[in-house]
DNA sequence: ATTAACTGACACTAGTCAGTGTCAAATATA
DNA sequence: TATATTTGACACTGACTAGTGTCAGTTAAT
């Protein structure tokens, strides 16, 4: 197993260096150009259309740096949905961060994130809201585990209003599943249709859930 | 082009007929053990994963009549989407139709229905909930269309118990999507779960987000 | 019984694509 | 300059599958 004696272990004559870089740099960079190669391309033929050979061609590469990253093309999508999901989750608590103590602000300044992330990102809305959704396998797992991660930070928008009688832990979670899946719904719709309708359309009519859901909750509106 | 003269034309021997039935009932017959086999895979395996030659497999048939009734597979499932879609809904507006004057039972009774189909056809539910959304061509405009249907079953619903004033039809049409999309995505979720959460607890908080929505349209509930 | 339509089993073609291998050119160090 | 590593282009294999074709056996009617 271990390269024995004297010859067996030659001198290496490189540091690992290329084009002034490290190797694990290089490495990186790839990964990243291969991941927003997918995420385009993904986003915008969807994953069954997608092929491996089209990644690279589309990341300037070739097949064996994507082996190099990925294992298949399932895990391509699951890092590409990894990613794209933390970054909507990121640009939402940025866009909210002002708002968590006037409820009626906080809602209308999250929606509006969440709408307006999709319209301004097409391809990476229609990759977590569509395209991720079909794939079987380790995705299933994913899927939902970023899925709860998004009626977490609902739950947790909610929970400093919410007087503390009211309605059991089981049944919010519910609530605030429907929540999101509202929204995602009506992304899907949003850009099935080539996002024709006004956003604020689409927030106005969001918030009118909400409002609705949080009178149900006993949160002052 | 057309036979021209005498003998061009060859005396059909047969009427059509095999064993005794007609040509176009067991073409009918075939279309139809076709559409359930489609159903079934797709609904279980996924559509990616579902070849023409499983589906013939599955209904006892050969290719050759599959394509006898379809030109490929895209328009199995769009069949079979629009077949199960229809019947979905036939479903839910039979539970409801005894409680039509009732807002509260007509919300009751439809969610009951609306859930209690999933967990008995998880098949048929994996199949227009889930498989439906992933394929592009045709599909889309036909998700679009059935979806459409489903709000507007949920409009008609709601517009007798609505005071005339209130909120414009864009508003209240993007609300209606809201809901349906609350109850796909829970049902996808429930599904992907592996139905353990009790009907009941998904009704109820369905049931909560539609009495919101409801009292801020000015429904009295 | 003979003939023609119908049926089912299966062979065949052509295209796609995942995953691996080869080789020459480019780059860094000695 | 010489050597080893990194890189990119591309060939190659094997598997799968859509769609078409063939052909022998079965059924219905003359």
């Amino acid at each position: 197993m271990s390269s024995m004696s004297t010859k067996s272990a030659p001198t290496p004559q490189r540091s690992g260096k290329y084009a002034g870089k490290a190797a694990s740099t290089r490495q990186a960079e790839r990964r990243k150009k291969l991941l927003s190669a997918g995420i385009k391309l993904i986003g915008r033929e969807g994953y069954a259309a997608t092929s491996i050979d089209a990644v690279c061609h589309e990341a300037g590469l070739t097949k064996r740096y994507f082996y190099e990253s990925f294992t298949n093309s399932d895990q391509l999508l699951v890092e590409a949905y990894r990613t794209v999901t933390q970054e909507y989750l990121s640009t939402i608590m940025l866009a909210t961060r002002p708002h968590l103590n006037d409820s009626r602000e906080l809602v209308r300044a999250g929606l509006q994130q969440a709408f307006g992330f999709v319209k301004d990102n097409p391809d990476k809305a229609r990759l977590i809201m569509i395209e991720a959704m079909s794939v079987r396998s380790q995705l299933g797992q994913m899927y939902g585990k970023s899925y709860n991660e998004f009626v977490e930070l609902l739950v947790g928008f909610t929970k400093p209003f919410l007087p503390d009688s009211g309605c059991s832990d089981t049944l919010l979670a519910v609530m605030a599943k429907g929540a999101v899946g509202a929204i995602i719904h009506l992304c899907q719709g949003w850009i099935a249709t080539g996002f024709k309708q006004p956003v604020d359309e689409l927030v106005a009519g969001t918030e009118l859930i909400f409002s609705g859901m949080g009178r149900e909750l006993g949160i002052l509106v």
